[in-house]
DNA sequence: TAGGTTTCACGAACATCGTTCGGAGTTTGC
DNA sequence: GCAAACTCCGAACGATGTTCGTGAAACCTA
């Protein structure tokens, strides 16, 4: 019987460590939010005391930056799924940004921490930034395959989602006004860049 | 020679501190941020200690809630001082746009404090924060006074004055390019509501 | 199985934070 | 001139993120 070196069992277990600390503080800051999150309170959920969390993460805001690690690799696989063109660019338009959308709002407080800069000493890691990254120029390169677009209209699209997603979040969060709201940019956005196209 | 009651002076003196804190706190926050905002470092800044400070305001929170109403009264008076219709709706909502979106980048720190809700427990009070609605009514009378949208456009245009301003703030502080970009998505919407309009 | 090394959990403690308290020192009202 | 009110401040409290040293496991080597 194939028994693993102990070295990987330690390693294993320090990751499943880590994986647990980064679900508890998922709970603790979906619960109180993101300043909320406190490093006592977060171990005590975990079972240990406060000092022992630094064997797992350098600092609160190590903690911070695998919540967002995570959060991006969220998007990008989100975003990955959503690659899905009908040939249909207004529809395409839609549907992705009924996606953006959704997924901002299903977990406003992963958007805030992913979108929105807003806890006080923390940047992302070069690492994780990458990975969110990725997910926006995933979405870039999708809509500029639509074929209806200039580079300077992905900045006012870009613009666009940003507003909605943030007034539905502000404003209405869980109803369906953004939908109808969302329909109507998007069918304003692709007239603006249709009625520019067809002129000389 | 007219000597005023002492009561008055009293309470002259204490206002004038008052505002003196609130002077130093502008300063503090714009250079170390919102968050960064430390009750001894205010304190020292005007030559006292920090539960001297007490004195004048309850809490943290109420020197926040004190720059929030001073930061809304001044958002109230942009308003007001742009509210010279010229005739021509396009014109308008651009002037309209361009100096919202101006007033939010020439100090980041008070767009933040305003229109985004990034201080973990303050909330304004409900009278600064009624000042502040009343600058966004008077937006919205503006643009409804403009006689070429409808209820719906209004959320549309909130969420692109939104979005411009985030992406302006935390893509390209004092460039241009956002003025550009004001000018396409106002021209866009423009485009929208008088399209629509045009259909029976 | 025995000894040596690495890893980890914890209690104590530190600096800093917002805030409270009690008592001086000053200003005001009568 | 005296009592009341107002300011100011040193000390201290509870909570925060974080560091240090200790001791006990877990692991590797023999």
């Amino acid at each position: 019987m194939f028994v693993k070196p102990t070295r990987d069992r330690r390693a294993e277990r320090r990751e499943a460590t880590r994986a647990e600390i980064v679900d508890a503080a998922w709970e603790l800051v979906r619960a109180e939010g993101l300043a909320a999150l406190s490093v006592r309170d977060l171990a005590r959920k975990v079972g240990l005391q406060a000092p022992s969390l630094y064997s797992y993460f350098a600092s609160k805001n190590a903690i911070y930056d695998a919540l967002f690690a995570q959060g991006a690799a969220q998007y990008l696989e989100d975003v990955e799924a959503q690659l899905t063109p009908t040939g249909d660019p207004l529809q395409d338009l839609r549907a992705g940004m009924h996606a953006f959308v959704r997924f901002c709002t299903d977990d406003p407080v992963r958007y805030q921490l992913l979108f929105q800069r807003t806890i006080p000493g923390f940047e992302p890691s070069p690492e994780s930034f990458a990975i969110s990254i990725a997910g926006l120029e995933s979405v870039q390169r999708r809509i500029a395959g639509l074929g209806i677009t200039e580079p300077g209209d992905l900045d006012l699209l870009t613009a666009l989602g940003t507003g909605l997603t943030d007034q539905q979040i502000s404003n209405d969060p869980g109803g369906d006004r953004w939908i109808r709201l969302v329909d109507s940019a998007m069918e304003m956005y692709f007239t603006h860049v249709t009625h520019r196209k067809s002129r000389p």
